[in-house]
DNA sequence: ACTAGCGATGTAACCGGTTGCCTGATCGTT
DNA sequence: AACGATCAGGCAACCGGTTACATCGCTAGT
């Protein structure tokens, strides 16, 4: 057991508060008392026990995390944009992934209880009502990317609508009419707005537009047997739009197998830009979302909500996507390696 | 504010020891006393305060993850590895980036005192001195790939250097002569051993292979400008052995833009398996690194030592890598589309 | 009838800090 | 000389649980 704050303060022959007092930097003590204290704390290599501060402070300087999954870039890079802010904060992050069932997410918000000054939830099941049930009233916490009902929580949301929007435009802009859309899991938030997205821009665009929808998972898998499903159509289809770039991935797989030249005999493009997106070839066109930008401001958000619980309006904020246009579109981009293009996306290779 | 356990021990009019016997589920309490008890909680929504519960109890069901940086697959692996088998455990995670210098590590170590159970440190850093000096006692600590002098600690990892040999093994195998190996960072612990069994390999197989060693930094760029270099020399080079994927990608960069062919002209090998690895063209041969497994095997590690402090012995174990050959060896496979032998990842399509 | 033993519950110390309030000393003022 | 202001520092309550030990009532054993 390490030394405690009484062994300090026995040592230096001071109490309790006096130490307390020095070792968080509250004046009002001697030079002489203060260098004595110091003394002792090196010599008994004493460091507070964060547990006991925050039970008497009622400050953990902690935020809790919980997300879906952890899988894949999308997610290393909201943790990283997290654990960013939060350093710039000196806050510390208790990760939870929450697989399961709403009752495994429920069970994660109660056991975070008096640890964080603040949650962080990315969860289908987190809308407001379910936060309501489970977490406590006195825990602020901001939802990233769910759906939100009512103004309880504040949250931040990518802007999957407007992105799938640009991207259809963008598409019928270079020539397409019939563009299919492969979509996600229909109880997936980001994808029910990515087609949502699809589908108001093909509506509005005019009825020269051919909709398709096929239902995919977001895995590699479900975008292979989609295309295959697509190329199995007796009408031709002028592009392909993922709902994700693994799922274009996946497409781009089967129409290699099939001999369908892309984008020459049909274009496509994915949502995601991770960072395979311009390594593949032809490199694909996509929807960045910045993901780490969206937890940075989602942390920034939860630790002004912590820090003043009270004083922060309720708010939901739409953090923007960028179009990508690399080479799988179509869009008058012939050079099949893709090599001019590449060097667009972030982190090429400086010369 | 919550209720506490003295509101529920008021209402239910018992002690609080009843209460948190019940809450506990330590026997010796009426089946009517339970259930009265039950029913305040439920009422007044009682959530048991986990700080308090860890000041009383010096048990906080926490690992503190020290990680050297949070970007890439590298670490959302395994941090995916490590959650897992957290979440096995019921445990939970305090996530810690640490970015800079040696001291900012020890500052995060400090921050982590009381808050966690035991440590779970990937550093440069990190070495058994470093953690004696500024480590707690109390808090056990792990190593993942980090360099352990002496045997103060357990320490779990990556066979970097047996997985550098096979695959110089095998580009020896078939045929190359002229291996060039691009390093990565001098103080990074991988980068340093997978150096070591390039050499080791290299010397160990005769002299008529010819050595070449480039340095770069792990990233992509770095893979690219070596490569430049490479492509500037008099001599010709049979294969380019890479340290990391990233870097290899950049030399891949490179050999395209010049309009070297791979494997044609120059074979080319990576390290560490990351998903894009088998989406480029060629496919990249790599050595695989089973990073979630280190991830999880090393949580498994810490939570051991963190329930019986004493009775766990150090140890240091190795965790294997595993060779992927893919076409950018040349090891016979003159595919160029890559597509059979993409087949052979993890994770392709089913047809 | 008496008591050892046991099960249900209460009492209060404790975990390791923080902090409001109080004391006593020093210093400046009039 | 008396008095108020100012400051260093101590006292003790408090944060919200846990748990060793004490207590009390009841039953079983002799």
């Amino acid at each position: 057991m390490g030394a405690t704050l009484r062994d300090v303060a026995r040592e230096a022959r001071v109490s309790t508060a006096t130490v307390s007092r020095v070792i968080n930097g509250r004046g009002n003590v001697t030079h002489e008392t203060r260098a004595r204290i110091l003394g002792v704390v090196e010599r008994l290599r004493y460091v507070p026990d964060s547990v006991a501060r925050s039970l008497s402070t009622g400050l953990t300087h902690t935020i809790g995390v919980l997300l879906p999954d952890l899988h894949g870039e999308f997610f290393s890079e909201i943790i990283r944009g997290i654990d960013q802010a939060a350093r710039r904060r000196g806050l510390h992050l208790l990760l939870s992934g929450i697989h399961g069932s709403a009752a495994e997410a429920a069970l994660a918000i109660r056991a975070l209880k008096g640890r964080v000054d603040g949650l962080l939830i990315m969860s289908p099941y987190a809308d407001s009502a379910f936060l309501a049930d489970h977490s406590a009233d006195d825990t602020p916490a901001v939802l990233m990317n769910s759906p939100v009902r009512g103004n309880s929580h504040s949250s931040f949301c990518l802007d999957n609508r407007g992105g799938a929007r640009a991207m259809v435009r963008h598409l019928a802009g270079v020539g397409h009419r019939r563009i299919a859309f492969i979509a996600g899991p229909r109880d997936n938030f980001d994808a029910t707005e990515r087609l949502a997205g699809y589908c108001e821009a093909m509506a509005e665009l005019g009825p020269d537009l051919k909709e398709l929808v096929l239902h995919g998972d977001f895995s590699e898998e479900s975008g292979y047997r989609a295309a295959q499903r697509i190329l199995a159509l007796d009408e031709r289809t002028d592009a392909v739009f993922a709902a994700n770039d693994m799922m274009a991935l996946g497409c781009l797989h089967a129409f290699n197998e099939a001999r369908v030249s892309v984008p020459g005999d049909v274009a496509l493009a994915g949502f995601d830009d991770i960072p395979m997106a311009r390594f593949v070839s032809p490199p694909l066109s996509t929807v960045r979302v910045p993901m780490a930008e969206l937890g940075a401001r989602a942390l920034d958000g939860i630790a002004a909500a912590a820090s003043a619980p009270a004083a922060t309006p309720n708010f939901t904020e739409i953090v923007a996507t960028e179009l990508v246009v690399r080479a799988s579109c179509g869009a008058g981009l012939r050079d099949p390696g893709g090599e001019s293009d590449a060097r667009r996306g972030q982190r090429a290779p400086v010369v």
